[in-house]
Order: structure tokens, then sequence, then C-alpha cells
RNA sequence: GGGGGUGUAGCUCAGUGGUAGAGCAUCUGCCUUUUAAGCAGGUGGUCGGUGGUUCGAUCCCACCCACCCUCACCA
């Protein structure tokens, strides 16, 4: 058998010693009275009741005093301290603590105290082992720094990070304000397939997989977008989902293979609505989570409490860059990208020039809440027509802090126009584009029977995140991001 | 994929061409109000991996792996 290094192995010794003593070191349940945060906020009544109380949670800190001792338990809701002292709990249960270590759970009952120190504490009669911890934590005053173990073992970046715990706190908080937003105004959840036939409602590649009994490949979906329409056609006028989707494609602070999705949809609305709706949400989730519409992201201090900007596209990257690309020709633009030292090749069509020319030269700076709309039609193949501008469509997408959260339309319902803008998709395919959209027949036979005028919207949840928590990476909001396998 | 950085004890980090250190954790002893408890004494390392240079490599070189930053890609 294997050698355990040292600190495995005394544990494993105590996890022995216990049951010998016929401790079992993993019992099936203990009767809390109150959690840490009930206990510190009801002290004094506790205190003048002499009211006996049972709590449980990891001990995260161990000071041993020979016959006393004192720790620190931490459950879901915070910290406190236990004081064991040897007088009142008799020897042979104060000596079973030798057994207990930091990570342990433990079970405490005692009645409440103020230490000499003003530490609000519980003096134990009694306690219990919940669960024998054979590892070590990290670092007590560190706690665990390195991003990669933090990663790849959130659980215990949780443990010892509080702050960590803190931002997927406010993450669940910010999508049950998201819900209720929607809920309040009569928008309807509901839940579209993950496992899609034919993908779509976005530019990007698809992970595939394959369905034995049916003998199918199926791809996880990129979007929600087509199925979410199939119900406006079907008659619901409001609805919204929140969802996982899936894009195989690069990682980076802003990207990860998985991640989370509002869509939702809206019957006889335009882009215009839904303009007022994304700013309204976000406001409402702001003042939820914030109590506040000013506040910091990254260094820049952000007011959500203005009108909020709309610019077109080609205005703003006239007003950014300097430079006017809305009557130049795909060479044309090709040479402006060259001279701002843009790294583009010949094969990089017109569309991405300009997404490219926007993304380098705008979108950093647009840190105040701002619409960028009127996209050009090959750039918004599911996006109807501008009702004055031929060339564009009634897009928007909105940034804030540098950060794209949400792109909406007025939504093409026009079955036979959207049949040309999939063929003009697929045409882009076939020239190697391999994030251009796939014609869904069953899609353009479900708007054969009429869509009404809709608005829609997406918003990526995930930054929403990382804009209200001031977090960084798209790593520091989703519990497991994405990994290689450990080096 | 390109450029830059990091990788040393369970954790946080120093360090050196002659096979290694601190703090915390852990172990032993002392300690009945401590809280980064204290005091004394221990244990613990394939120095990310594989090759090369060298009498000798954790250190220098090459390649590889992981992570971070950045550019590209990706709405």
């Amino acid at each position: 058998m294997e050698k355990l290094p040292d600190y495995l192995a005394h544990r494993r010794e105590k996890l022995k010693k216990l049951k010998e003593k016929g401790i079992n070191p993993y019992p099936y349940k203990f009767e809390k009275t109150h959690s840490s945060k009930e206990i510190l906020e009801s002290f004094e009544d506790l205190e003048k009741e002499k009211k006996v109380v049972k709590i449980a949670g990891r001990i995260t800190s161990l000071r041993t005093h020979g016959k006393s001792i004192f720790f620190h338990i931490q459950d879901g809701y915070g910290k406190i301290q236990v004081y064991l002292k040897s007088d009142e709990l008799g020897k042979e249960k104060f000596e079973n603590f030798e057994l207990f270590d930091i990570g342990d759970f433990i079970g405490v009952e005692g009645i409440v105290f103020v230490t000499k120190t003003g530490e609000k504490s519980i003096r134990a009669s009694d306690f219990v082992m919940l669960s024998k911890s054979l590892r070590p934590l990290p670092e007590k005053w560190h706690g665990l720094q390195d991003k990669e173990l933090r990663y790849r073992q959130r659980y215990l970046d949780l443990i010892v990070n509080p702050e960590v715990k803190k931002t997927f706190l406010t993450r669940t908080k910010i999508i049950q304000a998201m819900r209720k937003f929607l809920d309040d105004r009569g928008f309807i959840e509901v839940e579209t397939p993950i496992l899609q036939p034919i993908y779509g409602g976005a530019s990007a590649r698809p992970f595939k997989t394959h369905h034995n009994v049916l003998d199918r490949d199926l791809y996880l979906r990129i979007a929600d977008e087509l199925y979410l329409k199939r119900l406006l056609i079907g008659g619901f006028e409001k609805v919204y989902e929140v969802c996982k989707d899936f894009r195989n494609e690069g990682m980076d602070k802003n990207h990860n293979p998985e991640f989370s999705m509002l869509e939702l949809y809206q019957a006889y609305a335009d882009y215009n609505d839904i303009m007022k709706l994304e700013e309204e949400l976000l406001k409402f989730v702001a003042e939820v989570i914030l109590k506040k519409l000013i506040f910091v992201y990254q260094g820049d201090e952000i007011n959500l409490d203005t009108e909020w900007k709309k610019i077109p596209l080609f205005e703003s990257i006239k007003e950014y860059a300097n430079v006017d690309l809305e009557k130049k020709d795909e060479e044309e633009i090709r040479e402006v990208a060259k001279n701002l030292n843009l790294s583009v090749d010949e094969k990089t069509n017109k569309w991405k020039l300009v997404d490219t020319i926007f993304g380098n030269l705008v979108q950093p700076y647009l840190i105040q809440p701002t619409f960028i709309t009127d996209y050009p039609i090959q750039m918004s193949p599911l996006a109807k027509r501008h009702r004055k501008k031929d060339h564009l469509t009634e897009r928007f997408e909105l940034f804030i802090g540098g950060l794209e959260l949400g792109n909406a339309f007025s939504e093409l319902n026009d079955p036979l126009d959207q049949k040309e803008r999939f063929l003009q998709q697929m045409n882009l395919r076939d020239l190697g584009d391999e994030e251009a959209q796939v014609t869904d027949e069953d899609f353009l036979r479900a708007l054969d029977y009429g869509m009404p005028p809709t608005g829609g919207l997406g918003i990526g949840i995930d930054r929403v995140v990382m804009l209200f928590t001031d977090s960084a990476s798209i790593r520091d909001v989703i519990f497991f991001p994405q990994m290689r396998p450990e080096g």
C-alpha cells in the first residue's frame, strides 16, 4: 500500500481512533436550532434567557490552551466562536476533541456569552463530530490565491475566500431580480430544447453530439431564439428563458464555452420598446443588488441614472475612429483596417472587417451605457430591415463598462425575407465562414404561418454579473469554468 | 495560434551552478477568555515534465504541460 504523506496519515489515524471509541465520524443528521447569523442577530435575548442553542458547521480556526479551547465554526451564513472548557465538559469528552481538526464539521450545543475581548461566542456543553475532514484547508491568512486551484477546486475557494461566496450569492440574486422584473410584467418563463437537430439563432460553431436510438446527430444549442419565436407563432405574447448556451469557440475573460443567457420576446413590440425594457431591467437589477445606480466597474465610475446613449453603428465608428465606413466598399474598408494596424487578411469579409474595427476602436470606450443601433443586414440575419434605411436592420447591442451586455432586434417575421437571409448565410458558409447560420426549414415553415411583429432580446447573464460584482473575468462568476485537463 | 509572465512543502511565498528555506498548517511538550494566541522542539520536498550543457542542474539551454496577462479568434 502506498504510504500517505504525514498530513494525510495523521487525519486517517484520528479517523481510526474515532471509530475505536465508537464515535461515528460520518453520522446521519444533526438538529440545529440556529445558524451563526441568527445567533449573532438575536444574541442579547439568547444571553438573557440562557437559552441552549445547537449549531453546526466547519471548524475554520483553532486555538488550544491546555484545558480550554477556542475555535470558529463557519456555516452557510457566517461564522461564530465556540469555547470549550475541560471543567464544564468533563475530562473524557474534552479529550475527545483531540481527534478534531480544522476542516471537520462539528455540531455544538451550549449557551451564548461574550468573551473578555468582547466576541460573541458559544460556551459548549456538548459537541459531536458531523464529518471528519481528511485533508487540510488552505492557509488561514492568505486564503487560496492560486487562480488555477481556485477554479479547479472551487469548493476550497468558497470555504476560505468569503468574497467569492458573496459574488456567487449576488449572481443568484441578479437572476432572481431578472425573473421578478419579467414575471411582474407578465412574461411567461418557458423551457426549450438544449439538444437541437439544427442549431440556430446566433453565429457560432456548435458542440455536436449523437443520439444512439435515433442514430442522429444533435447539437447543443448556441441560442434559444428560433424556438422561442416558434412559441410566439404558437400564440404566446411575452416569453423568456434563462438558459445555458454552448459555443464551441475560444475562451477568454469574456467567453466560456457554456454560458448563461436570458432571452425574451415580446409580441407587438419593436426594438425601441426593447431598448426601453432592457434599460428598465438593468436599472431594476442595479437597485435591487447595489441599491444605487452609480457604481465602479474595473476602475471606471458607471452611471446608469442617465438617459442611455443611442448611436447607430456607423455613426459610432465615425465618432470614435473618425472614419465613415457606411458608403465604403470591402477593399476600402480593408485598407482602413490595415492602416489601423488591425490584423485582417484578404479572407476577412466586409462585415467582419466592420466588426473588427468597431471592436477595437469603439467598444473599449463604451463605458457609460450605450446602445449601438442599426447594424447592416449582412451582420444580422434574423433582424428586420430598418423601416427607413434598407441596407440596415432594426438591431441594437448594449455596452456598459466595455462589456457587450445584450443583443436585440425588431424580429424578422417576413418568411420570404428570412429565407433570403438564410441563403445569404449559406453563401457565406460556402465561402468559408464557419460561423454563418444554417437554414432551418422547420423554422421557415413556422414563419409562413405568421409571427406577430415582435421585439426580442438576449442578455449575457454572466457579463451582467461581472458588471455588478466588479469582476474582471467571466471565470470569477461561473462556479466551475471550463479548464484544460490538469497538467 | 503569436507575445509576455508564473510553476519551489498541504497553503502563502523567499532563494541558490555544489540536490533548499520562512510563515501558516501538521506532529510532540507546556498553557482554563484566545482570536494571524504564545513558548520550546520536530516531521514534511522527484524545486511542473522530458531531454541537453556541465565533474555536478531546482537554477543555464531546448522542447512539452498547466495557469495568468495580452493580441488574434470569438458578437
